[in-house]
DNA sequence: TATGAATGAGCGTTCATTCAT
DNA sequence: TATGAATGAACGCTCATTCAT
């Protein structure tokens, strides 16, 4: 009996989900419109809130489900022997984390919660992204003087902010992905 | 008669600027409401327009005064001879930008701008920033297999990250200042 | 300038309610839809609620136009010398309240505010209607062992009191104008 | 078995009027929400309304025995030989019935049905209230020129009316209590 | 009887920004 | 320059009620 119900209402989660995924495909994830998931789903409004928090928190699925995927790719490589590979490993990543201005806003901003129960998906998967690119760094390759979690610490931030200074003319001179490789080399093998 | 106007043109802009600066500082930056400085100014919202592009200008001008008066403060000091001096130098800077969410978007959306003519008070405070660093690294204390630039633009780096951390509930295991200064130890200082 | 901005100001606000004066003639007033209103009258839903603060402060000014409007057609009639009179001159003004459930809602509801600033229209009429009760009663007819004022409570309890019962199966033996005569005789005419 | 079934259903019934009866005690009854009502009984939302045709029942039945008990107190006193004593016995009724403007309406939403199969339990308590106020009326003290059924008819209406003025700020100069004696003063014992 | 997901359908909010005067 | 009414365009909320299982 519940479960009848759990399955019909996880069906209608799963129909807001893909129509979500598919209009924002359409017409990217800034332009994604509340109105028009659930119009195209047939259901009401109310259902959607039902469903989730709020367009925030929907977004924070659809997003982290990407990075997810891309992650899984990651995940899949061999070990990082250079930093040419992790550059190469990563930039999937940052393509999609940096193809929309409102798609980084978001990430940036859910990248964290100062509350734990309201850390979400894209925050978790941050971590998921810590934890791998700590395990394919092959050790050996790169610096050893310091832990591996604080090497994986500086090369988000290092992608971060190469994302950022992409989206600035001032700094249009290197696209991302070479800004990303200067620092990293600098940040991986000092000396 | 021009020139009455011109004047008159002017107060109105400062009214409206040191209104908004109080106003920040009773309330917040987040929290500061194009209505409420022109109701305090009794001026109409228009008018607001016609002195600033739009509310980002208006905040943009505030906190990079704030900024620069944070980075006078490190320019009169001496060179940084260690990571802890740097980070000490930053910490005032730094502390304002992490003071409010809404003042750590702001920075960094505002950091950069996809058009020249559109880069503002934040964007050129940055680039202030990077040069005081660049002077202020005392070259020999720090290493030297890498240009200045680039040290620089690693320190911004973990600037940011230490402040977007700051703000996640899963990383409030340290401060910003402590997680900076292991970062920059193993940025500046490898081996 | 700043008239001719008023003046503009005051044909919207005449523009919504004419619209909304006569949406309410042809779907009464429990139909009225804020969206209809706006839809009509081409204006946004924020020019709405910049010249009303919700949907109840516009149903209390249109609902107080009508009684005021009846209001004006007691104040032109000669002195009520009977009870029969009275409720003569009452009736129109009660067959508007007592016209939709919701509109008697309403009036109870707006009758009055628990704070001064909240009187409204509605409940400024009821004040008008118990002078004109008590300017219009002939004092040489009715009971005067009791003040005017107290008298004109009492008939505006039992109007209250007839559309009430008017309302409802269990005394659906009488009419609403009957048994209001038949309290106010006993009410006005004791002995 | 099917003995069981009702003697639960009859249990989760009283559970949920229990319940809802602790709630409105706790929050009152205008804030009283059929969720919090489930979510306390443990029930889902559809089992409340296979025990209740819709919330307004359940008010109904749950503001109609406080209104019963007070009319218990009120059978059991002696016959009112005036108006103050009249007063004396109303009030602890009409102190509940104007304790929430929430209730207030209810009370006079529930007079009367236009149904008589609608006509609910508030509804008989009135019928109630109108045969205790005959019945403990004592002829010789009051007006005999009309019938008590009528004077008991004046008699609601001028406790309703003091209640809604009650609820006005316009009226607060005196209270609920000195208003009504005042008024029925007049309709009991006039001349 | 019980379940609980889904509904409905309108209200109100937000507030930076525009534009005719 | 100044005015301030109007805009826009969606979000989120409400919460009693229904209905298929």
């Amino acid at each position: 009996m519940t479960r009848a119900r759990q399955a019909r209402s996880i069906r209608t989660r799963e129909t807001l989900l893909s129509l979500a995924r598919e209009k924002a495909s359409a017409v990217g994830y800034g332009a994604l419109r509340v109105e028009d998931i659930v119009a195209a789903a047939g259901v009401a409004k109310g259902t959607f809130f039902s469903h989730f928090k709020d367009k925030d928190a929907l977004m924070d699925i659809l997003i982290a489900e990407r990075l997810n995927a891309l992650l899984d790719g990651m995940e899949k490589a061999p070990k990082f022997q250079s930093v040419d590979e992790l550059v190469a490993g990563l930039m999937p990543y940052l393509g999609f984390v940096s193809s929309e201005r409102y798609v980084f806003d978001l990430y940036l901003r859910l990248s964290g919660a100062l509350k734990v129960e309201e850390i979400g998906e894209i925050a978790e998967s941050l971590v998921r992204l810590d934890r791998i690119v700590i395990e394919k760094l092959d050790r050996d390759r790169f610096r050893q003087d310091v832990s591996p979690e604080l090497l994986s610490e500086g090369i988000q931030a290092f992608c971060i902010s190469s994302i950022a200074l992409g989206f600035c003319a001032l700094h249009s001179d290197q696209n991302v992905e070479n800004r990303l490789e200067t620092q990293l080399k600098a940040w991986l093998c000092p000396g």
